[in-house]
RNA sequence: GGGCGUAUGGCUCAGUUGGUUAGAGCGCAGCCUUCACACGGCUGAGGUCACAGGUUCGAGUCCUGUUACGCCCA
């Protein structure tokens, strides 16, 4: 072939070779050529750089990479950015440790700070301004690191593109999308009890919860004559109420009644509402403003007082509630945590006679933050909501809609939807984070008017209210009376990650790009993020945007699992370096392993399969170099042998075309690699005589192994991008990756071959060389005779490629008989004989 | 408690609407240094497809139940 084939070729090298010849040619630069339909645009998730690079980014973000090189292959301009989260609690916490900082919302912007580093005995308290300038200073440094590993990965991504969660246009996006959802009443804020972290001091959201199976016991105590049973007796000062539930004939009777609690003997009446269960403890339970979600529940439907007793840290108040004496019970509890004044108070409750025998230990599953050490509490506070209860229905639509792959995970969704019990809690009472562009005006009077906040104009965005000014106020005004305050809060990371469409898209900013990429075609990401990212996004999508879903699809990849299948975690430090792992086995073997994994499927680290990658890379250089090393093809492929490869190869096309259009890219890949493995094994040493140049129909083994090893290299290239594009460069012009994707309308396409004749003659190759290997002599060994019975059929097949299989068994006689029962017998030629003498010919 | 998924040779997995002797890789065994390939090739051994019923001419594949494991939700 016109090739120009190095003489020992390697893999060696050609992921920092082809990676920066791809960025220097732009081969995987977005255009803004053609309509939308002739777009592939990608929502790729947007890692968390403050977490460390681990096997489970390089895994699921191979499986995207794939899919979107396909479609570039088939002539899409792919849209495929990729943007880092440095937004968020993991970043904040870095910073502060980093540079020895604390962020004091309440501060003016200072540019000429000096953060004093981790060692400072003082940490340095600095505006939020001046806090963000230093996250971003640090994830850039982190996000360095993740574009080499992704770079390395041979990720198709446009570098031009890429955006954090944190930059000045993400936060115009979320704030604008929050100022949108203001104005339809989409987000409001309300003073209500809600689920509340004591150690990081913020609310958090359902979404972010977690049950964990605790230690726990069970204590009855004496409320008069009634005993209740409760795991959290430290809250009786709290109580406001028993509550039974009404059709239990027990308590019937005591419906009304009142009793006082013990050792503070406040009178609670006796309730009862359906919620309190007849099974549990003694049937009849204290409400406590607020013990748990259930407490809270009551407490509405209810009408109960509020008697908080814990503080926003989790400690007990100094001054009792409403109504509860300050005695001495009271002091003893005053400011010890939850779990030291439940230690305390069962002491005294003992003491006087209102514990009922012993604690019944128990475990029981108790509601944590995610990312929390201890039990969540539940504090009243002003919070922002955005609505999602009234659109349950249309927002399970939504996911109805929505084409998953696999289709199955569409149940996370459904059942996420149907378990929400509150609106989406958005606020954070953290530092980092995008500010609420909200202002409130202060009465003369002194005080906040909540309900007529003050919003920024689209064109000022975005603003941090901390330190900008609301149109018609100066800065003198801030916090006086008479003047304005700043919403203190951030918004939840996801409120501002659900809008990665919008960011990369360029939504208000770039109207041509928006209209191009919006709806995006897909999202690719974890399942364990369906209820955060992927719902909150529908969410967003689904009230800016009259109802759009912002992606036709979602492509779900599986977990990642350490070699003993047990949860990958870089806290049980049986993380695989990523780096470590591509500079072993090469980036297309471990692509390859990560490829081979069924969409959906939580995959164990096998690094056998990435010598099984290697393996495959280093055949297909092999391969190439023997094509390509061949005289010119002398086409049209006409031998029937060589018809029938190509048949063979028209099928494989379809099937890994059909794969990747439903994101199967697993069996595309599946497919090409079976069909790559027989085509070196028995076409490539049937036609390899033709090919020599022995005998007739040379040309047309030639130009069959051209055309072959064209699609081969391309139905591969999604996979491994290095080889591919290694063995393209020696006898192509322009990148494999930018070529057309094989199919109809190609050279050998569609010719009508026969594949049972590649078939049988296969089979017969293999019973020759089952032989050899039985008489433990060389495949270069002649063979006297071999006798095929098979079907008319088949011996037809067979026939047409006699010579082929003469040549490439070293077979001296061949005799085809009808029969009904199909056999192969070999006679090799006797072993004193020289293969030499034996060859045939 | 509700939902989803998985169960196939020693290991990791494939098996698309039910159809001829259930496939691959790793591992194992044997052979071959052959003019593309020893960072290799060829050949082979190894499976009552979790269990029990059922539908069917025919079930790894469909239905029912059971068990085990994993995940999501409450």
């Amino acid at each position: 072939m016109t090739a120009t084939v190095p003489e020992k070729p390697s893999l060696d090298g050609l992921e920092e070779r082809w990676s920066a010849r791809w960025e220097q040619a732009g081969t995987y630069r977005f255009e803004r050529t053609g309509p939308r339909s002739e777009v592939f645009s990608v929502d790729t998730p947007p890692p968390t750089v403050s977490g460390s690079l681990h096997v489970g980014h390089v895994f699921s973000y191979t499986h995207t990479d794939t899919v979107a090189r396909f479609w570039r292959m088939r002539g899409k301009q792919v849209f495929y950015p990729i943007g880092w989260d440095d937004n968020g609690l993991p970043t904040e916490r870095r910073v502060q440790n980093f540079f020895g900082v604390r962020c004091d919302p309440s501060l003016p912007y200072d540019p000429a700070v000096e953060p004093p580093g981790a060692k400072a005995k003082q940490q340095l308290h600095i505006s939020r301004p001046n806090f963000v300038e230093l996250c971003e200073r640090l994830t850039a440094e982190d996000e360095q690191a993740f574009e080499d590993l992704f770079r390395r990965l041979g990720l198709s991504v446009d570098w031009t593109t890429t955006y954090t969660t944190i930059s000045k246009e993400a936060r115009r996006v979320s704030q604008l999308g929050f100022v949108l959802m203001l104005g339809t009443g989409h987000a409001y804020q309300q003073v209500a009890p809600t689920l509340w972290d004591v150690d990081f001091q913020t609310a958090v959201a359902q979404a972010e919860l977690e049950d964990r199976e605790q230690p726990g016991a069970y204590h009855r105590l004496r409320f008069g004559d009634i005993e209740i049973e409760t795991t959290r007796p430290e809250l009786v000062p709290a109580c406001v109420a028993l509550v039974a539930h009404p059709d239990d004939p027990r308590f019937q009777a005591r419906f009304g009644d009142t009793v006082p609690t013990p050792l503070f003997g406040v009178e609670v009446p006796i309730l009862a509402h359906r919620l309190a269960d007849p099974e549990k403890g003694s049937g009849i339970a204290m409400i406590c403003t607020f013990g748990d979600v259930t407490d809270v529940v009551w407490w509405r439907e209810l009408h109960l007082p509020v008697r908080s007793m814990l503080g926003r840290d989790g400690r007990v108040l100094t001054t009792p509630p409403d109504g509860v004496p300050d005695n001495e019970a009271w002091q003893e509890l005053a400011g010890a945590t939850a779990k030291q004044a439940r230690a305390r108070i069962v002491e005294r409750l003992q003491a006087a006679g209102d514990l009922v025998g012993e604690p019944r230990a128990i475990t029981h599953p108790v509601k944590f933050y995610e990312k929390g050490d201890r039990p969540l509490e539940i504090v009243t506070s002003r919070q922002w909501f955005i609505k999602v209860l009234d659109d349950k229905e249309p927002l399970k639509d939504q996911g109805r809609k929505l084409r998953w792959h696999p289709p199955f995970m569409a149940a996370r969704y459904e059942n996420w939807v149907d378990g929400l019990n509150s609106d989406w809690l958005v606020s954070r009472q953290r530092f980092f984070g995008v500010p609420f562009p909200v202002w409130y005006p202060i009465g003369d009077d002194g005080r906040i008017d909540h309900d007529r906040p003050l919003t920024p104009p689209e064109e000022r965005l975005p603003v941090d209210p901390s330190t900008d000014v609301p149109d018609g106020y100066t800065e003198e005004q801030r916090d006086r009376p008479g003047g304005f305050a700043a919403d203190p809060d951030v918004m939840d990371t996801w409120a501002t990650s659900s809008l990665t469409p919008q960011i990369a898209g360029g939504w208000g900013a770039d109207p041509e790009l928006f209209r191009m990429v919006f709806p995006f075609d897909v999202r690719p990401q974890g399942h364990d993020i369906i209820r955060t990212w992927l719902f909150s996004t529908v969410v967003r999508s689904y009230q800016i945007h009259e109802s759009a879903l912002p992606w036709t699809d979602a492509a779900i990849s599986g977990w990642i699992l350490d070699p003993d299948r047990k949860k990958m975690g870089k806290s049980k430090g049986n993380a695989v370096t990523p780096m470590a792992m591509l500079e072993q086995y090469g980036t297309d073997a471990v692509r390859y392993w990560a490829a081979s994994a069924r969409p959906g499927t939580d995959t164990a680290v096998d690094e056998s399969q990435m010598k099984n990658g290697r393996r495959l890379a280093t055949k297909v250089l092999n391969a190439s170099k023997f094509v390509l090393s061949l005289p010119d093809g002398e086409g049209p492929p006409s031998a029937p042998l060589d018809l029938a490869l190509l048949a063979g190869i028209d099928k494989v096309v379809s099937e890994a075309t059909a794969a990747f259009e439903g994101y199967d890219y697993a069996r595309a890949l599946e497919r090409t690699e079976a069909s790559f493995w027989s085509f070196c094994d028995d076409y490539l040493e049937l036609a390899k005589n033709r090919a020599y140049g022995g005998g007739a129909g040379g040309g047309s083994a030639t130009a069959t192994l051209e055309i072959a090893l064209s699609a081969f290299l391309r139905l591969f290239a999604p996979f491994l991008p290095f080889v591919t594009e290694e063995v393209w460069s020696w006898w192509k012009d322009g990148s494999v990756h930018r070529a057309p994707w094989p199919g109809e309308g190609e050279p050998g396409a569609g010719a009508g071959g026969d594949p049972l004749v590649l078939e049988a003659a296969s089979d017969v190759l293999r019973a020759v060389r089952k032989a050899k290997s039985e008489a433990k002599v060389s495949q270069r060994a002649a063979v006297d005779l071999v006798v095929v019975r098979d079907t008319a059929a088949r011996l037809a097949a067979l026939r047409a490629a006699e010579p082929d299989l003469r040549h490439a068994g070293s077979v001296a006689d061949l005799r085809l008989e009808e029969s009904g029962t199909a056999s192969v017998d070999v006679t090799l030629a006797p072993p004193a004989q020289s293969p030499a003498e034996a060859a045939p010919g």
